[in-house]
DNA sequence: CTGAAAGCGCTAACAG
DNA sequence: CTGTTAGCGCTTTCAG
């Protein structure tokens, strides 16, 4: 019986074959080996040597150890991906691009939620941080390796491949506005009230301080857990008068806990009250109506961080050089966006 | 300035300190070092020696070298994470249990979707492959290391940590019925039809053949997407005479397609017709009704498969000892349990 | 064009 | 109790 992968593996001893046992097998040094199956053959080689070497490595499954050249060379070939919320769908949006990306340039991607000891154990080139790169740096300590974060940036930075939320906010406020409305709640629930307000909520007062525009703002907690926090926060509003007529969440979780509150109150969405979202997770996708989300876009910044730490990785700068990436507006039936003449 | 992290690094050159430097700075052999900073101290030392070492350890900012650590002791300790389904949010339940589980045991997790490569070339210690045990071989080609698989899995398998989506789908069926339901819809999309039907489908039939019961089941593809797909199977269905009053969905995407199928005929779920989805992802939890779901114990197998494999690692086992966890049912309210005096 | 030899940073006998 | 000495598998001068 054969196996079915291509790797003919004749010597079935469990050591796999290093360079050695490829030179006694062709009858050459092991520095020639290491030449014609690793290096970019700068050096010149007899094409019979050459054919003998590939010979013996193909006939005993050859493979490089990695982590013999990893030491030799200095370089992993791999990347750190870190970030805090593992299981967070927005993050999860991110994860496959970024392996593809690397994997497409033939580096690896090692995922943590730990990252000191990762970084100074050599075991990286480099670290993709999903981590605010204000206070990131206090939190990581000096690294000594290229990082680049990922995150959202009210001003473009060094190290950051960003999005901007602040933009984010105004973009979905603006399109509300633009579909007629003038008075639009804020639902960002829990968030620190010391010290300046997050980005989504500054672009929210921005672009709701439009003429003739009224917004108000929901926070706090009366539930842990986002959706039930958003169902709590919109009965409570339901509850007194109702002069608003639109709301932005500030992520999809609120947002749906949002439209089961209003279903419940049966007020119909959008007719009655348009609701936008963000971070476009598949929850938007599947909401009923279909929410109308904020994209973020968290895939493209990876893979771009990705690729600016390889690039910086193999021209041997320790810093990336960071780049804005703009957001966009998913729009479904939530918002009530092709029911009316604007836009 | 001070940096917030603890580790002195009182050097800051660009290379880090490595145990010939400490070992320079105490005026001992870097043997004698090795053996304070990371063995386990089985072989005693001079208290102020063992001082000195640890003072000029942390004067420099040592931190051993991983990769240089697993050439020399042929251990990485670094798992592999093999999936296919990077972004799917069933695997989004695993990523987090296991990288924590394998951190509380100095292992580090290297996500891929191509094993292939990362085995051979030493990089990892193990892998963790979510695939089928049974066609996975063929696929990844023998491999030198111990493997665990987590899968579903009609039978316990050697090398798999496993849950059943037979039992899944017949406790699913099983809850229906005890609510009263006798005409149950099996909601299975597009399957492959060659070859011997899913487990899910086995488990379906075996529980709906009842006495008195009576199954059907809606396969096909109407759409490409599977959440579209299962609202275009129900909405056929809906068509003609509904002498169901139950579905069961092999997934929450078609649950959810089913689910908004009823509400655009009008047919009140649970009070007409009861829905159960499977995988109990996020979409479930908040669906409109809560769509109870089957849960696999996905996250558990793959913590409990990262555990096993550190100790075949450890005891130098080339295998890991498998292991069938339960499945369970998460009861929301699409099913209508709660509402009748069954169960 | 090819080989010998010196590491990369660490561990693990083996002496002393 | 501590130092010396081989490697781990590969890359990379430096000779030839």
């Amino acid at each position: 019986m054969r196996t079915l992968t291509a790797k003919p593996c004749v010597t079935d001893r469990a050591r796999p074959a290093t360079l050695a046992d490829v030179a006694r097998e062709a009858g050459v040094s092991i520095a020639t080996v290491s030449r014609v199956l690793n290096s970019k053959l700068a050096v010149p080689i007899t094409p019979e040597t050459e054919r003998r070497i590939r010979e013996a490595s193909d006939r005993l499954g050859y493979r490089p150890n990695a982590i013999a050249r990893a030491l030799a060379t200095q370089r992993t070939h791999t990347l750190a991906l870190f970030t805090d919320e593992m299981t967070d769908p927005h993050f999860a949006q991110m994860l496959g691009p970024v392996e593809q990306s690397l994997r497409e340039r033939g580096y690896r991607l090692a995922v943590c939620s730990d990252i000191e000891g990762m970084l100074a154990e050599g075991r990286v080139d480099g670290a993709i941080l999903l981590a605010d790169p204000v206070t990131g740096p206090a939190r990581f300590g000096a690294i000594g390796i290229p990082v680049a974060y990922v995150w959202s940036a009210s001003s473009a930075c060094r190290h950051c491949v960003s999005w901007n939320d602040t933009d984010g906010a105004a973009l979905a406020v603006r399109h509300l506005s633009s579909l007629g409305h003038a008075r639009i709640a804020g639902l960002f629930g829990d968030y620190p009230l010391d010290g300046a307000p997050p980005d989504k909520v500054v672009g929210f007062r921005a672009a709701a301080a439009a003429p003739g525009a009224a917004s108000r703002e929901w926070l706090g907690s009366l539930a842990p857990h986002q959706f039930e926090n958003g169902y709590m926060l919109v009965r409570q509003a339901l509850a007194e008068k109702r002069d608003w007529t639109a709301i932005f969440a500030r992520n999809d979780y609120l947002a749906l806990g949002a439209l089961r509150a209003l279903r419940e109150a049966g007020v119909a969405v959008p007719e009655q009250v348009a609701v936008v979202g963000y971070n476009d997770t598949e929850l938007a996708r599947f909401a009923d109506p279909p929410l109308t989300s904020v994209r973020t876009p968290i895939a493209e910044c990876g893979a771009l961080a990705a690729v600016r730490l390889v690039e910086a990785i193999e021209s041997g700068s320790s810093q990336i050089v960071g780049e804005e990436l703009s957001m966009r507006l998913t729009i479904r039936g939530s918002c009530g966006a092709g029911r009316t003449a604007a836009e």
